[in-house]
DNA sequence: GCTCTTAGTAAGTTACCGTAACTAACACCG
DNA sequence: CGGTGTTAGTTACGGTAACTTACTAAGAGC
């Protein structure tokens, strides 16, 4: 039958009046923490404006929100003529969401609040590819002990793990992650084995799909490719300012496109893979590089031996391939470079511009936007705290339903 | 802040009593139009199930279908014990949806009602191109009106009009169609200047987005890629029974994929593009063979030329490199083959799969589905009449406003 | 003919949101 | 310094959609 939007499709998209509120209520707390992370607390009347619902509407669902201890009034604000408004913002140090990151070289957690302010950041440096995965487990673990205690034992959202590999969608099973030398690592389960963890809500995903969650917070609501460089080549794609997943959870892994049929072989055996020519470990091999260069440094080694110009004009081109390919299937716009390619996007960018409009059609409609990551330091990690945050976000109501089980 | 379906970002995503049962409403009918057409007719009780409302809910919501003359009671139906269910199907007859194609060497009118029934069909095979737009445009107008007499005057829900080439998405201005030798023509604005079309409401979107509408109501819900073979090479991206769209409204062109860098020139004026190697065009013009070969023909024309294998092979390797990078980006296990690679699918299944087990990544997580298109003789204008009932099945009372102004 | 099962209806309740009208609190201005 | 206009927020009420509970309808199987 004639075609919906997906959302209809699905088995039960039918809306109870109780759903109806739920989903209000979700609207009003996105609208509230987008409004006081990019610009200025919002009040309730500029809620109401913008979530299209009335003012005593909003005043009933934002006074169930401040009694839930999800968003916080300020002290009232004058702002020209009229009453002035009372400034509401998420609300600070009343529940945890955690992320936790394992990389190669360490274990990281971050404990943020609603209102996404750090409430415990701990970190272990440690080869992780020098111990078994169970001790890497239990080190983290441990770290969630601690920043829970940081935090002086707030009721937890979610734990949110991000691991440099593939994961199984269903168990959390780390399916592979060779910068880690893990495989079929049962990482959720393990994790909910220990004390630290008992009784949460624990997720495993890849980092780059994490990493992206921040990028989204910087660009709410619009569609672009993002594209991450590391020791390999991830990537994502955001539609509408939401994630893209795909059959398996990996789409816009762009590490694995194929920019020369039959040219250089990828680490994953097949030939002329993207990373095969731009990712950490092909760059620095073919340059004969020693491994314990960082990956923010990369490019200026590079440069040592060979001509600058022509490094970032290899590296533009074999991204721009890969770009122009994913910007005509996809019909975006616009790119993020994220990564060691963030700080280089600026050199990248007349490169990348070049050989895309040299075979993207998109261009003819209009520019095509290469653009720079502003992230965070470690925006993997950030991106899961963020990520451990949904639920509220997603359904306030069964939050604090389930956070405050005895009120009236 | 967090990632919400996209659905909770837009502006004005807040929900009224009134879109609530505008939303359940919606869900029925489509939930009916499924199960008629995909299984048996279903029953109040079975949609309740379905729809996860209450039984009362869903026999209120009927009534009102069946009183707008939407859905239809058929004669109870007993299948073993219990009360026998009353059938409830899409009501016929009730309503017309017109689509509208202007190809190449035809024009046609499709007039359909809410149960997908052809109520009227006409075409005049004309060479497009030996005429000007405005004499095609007039022609389309009059077989709107012939089918609009044909089906006795029903209300019509709206007019969509398929058309091989790039269309404005704002005001239906056809931009380019080079196939018909159209630039810069006001398609929508020409048609509803006829008084056979006054007052109704008209689109117009390219054929092969529209094709794939027919495949989507095949494969209700699924997520899978459209190649579509013609005069070039067409397709589109479905995500959960929805096609992307993308920023200009082309996700999924396939045509200008780069597949050889710097390899042949396509008539986009750029190299390496799909369509350089394997449409109509490209095939019959390296062949050295004359126009008048119909596209069903072309492959069989070239096997008298070349081995039959080669050719096949040659196409399936150009489409198994697209495809893979394709599949790759956007994480997806199925493609369909439609147009003139429908009939070959079976023969190319095998290099293409040979193709993509080379370079995509996904089949690393399980078999890639390389399927034909069981497609009606022609989708275009088939999508096209589907295309034009999507309000009703959007907006179900705001169509029974519209059409039953004075009830009650 | 009795019971079991499933389909569908009727009446009353709950709960969400909107409308209208109000109060609160400030700036500006004569 | 009080009146006026403006914006923020609240209160009271009503409409409406969907749920709950309890019923009737109608056939199958024993």
């Amino acid at each position: 039958m004639p075609q919906l939007p997906a959302s209809s499709r699905r088995k039960g998209a039918q809306v109870q009046s109780t759903h109806l509120r739920e989903h209000n209520l979700s609207a009003i707390l996105i609208e509230l923490a987008t409004a006081s992370s990019t610009s200025s607390p919002i009040s309730r009347a500029g809620l109401a404006k913008r979530t299209r619902l009335t003012k005593p509407t909003v005043s009933k669902l934002v006074e169930e929100l401040v009694d839930a201890g999800l968003a916080e009034e300020g002290a009232p604000l004058s702002a020209g003529a009229g009453r002035p408004m009372v400034p509401l913002t998420p609300a600070r140090r009343t529940l945890l969401a955690i992320g936790l990151e394992i990389a190669a070289d360490h274990v990281a957690c971050l404990g943020i609040d609603l209102s996404g302010h750090v409430l415990s950041h701990r970190i272990e440096y440690r080869k992780v590819t020098a111990t078994s995965a169970g001790e890497s487990i239990d080190l983290a673990a441990e770290l969630v002990g601690k920043v829970r205690a940081d935090a002086g034992d707030l009721p937890v959202v979610e734990v949110v793990v991000a691991v440099p590999g593939r994961i199984a969608p269903d168990d959390g099973r780390v399916l592979s992650a060779p910068n880690l030398d893990w495989t079929e690592v049962p990482l959720v389960g393990r994790l909910l084995a220990h004390p630290e963890l008992a009784g949460l809500s624990v997720r495993a995903q890849n980092d780059n799909r994490l990493s992206v969650l921040t990028e989204i917070d910087q660009r709410p609501g619009e569609s672009f490719i993002y594209l991450r460089g590391s020791t390999g080549i991830g990537g994502a794609v955001v539609l509408d300012g939401a994630l893209m997943t795909g059959a398996h959870g990996w789409a816009g892994e762009f590490g694995h496109t194929v920019i020369e049929p039959g040219g250089a072989t990828c680490r994953c055996g097949r030939q002329g893979c993207l990373e095969a020519y731009v990712s950490y470990h092909a760059l620095r091999e073919r340059a004969g590089l020693s491994d314990d260069i960082l990956i923010e440094d990369l490019v200026d080694a590079l440069a040592l031996t060979r001509d600058r110009a022509e490094v970032i004009g290899m590296i533009g081109r074999s991204l721009g391939l890969a770009i122009a390919n994913a910007l005509n299937v996809l019909d975006l716009t616009t790119v993020v470079l994220s990564g060691y390619l963030a700080p280089i996007a600026g050199e990248l960018e007349p490169v990348i511009r070049e050989t895309v409009e040299l075979h993207a059609l998109a261009v003819e409609a209009g520019p095509v936007r290469i653009e720079r990551s502003d992230g965070q330091v470690d925006p993997a990690l950030h991106g899961a705290a963020r990520a451990a945050l949904q639920p509220v976000f997603n359904a306030p109501g069964a939050w604090i339903a389930r956070s405050h089980p005895f009120a009236p």
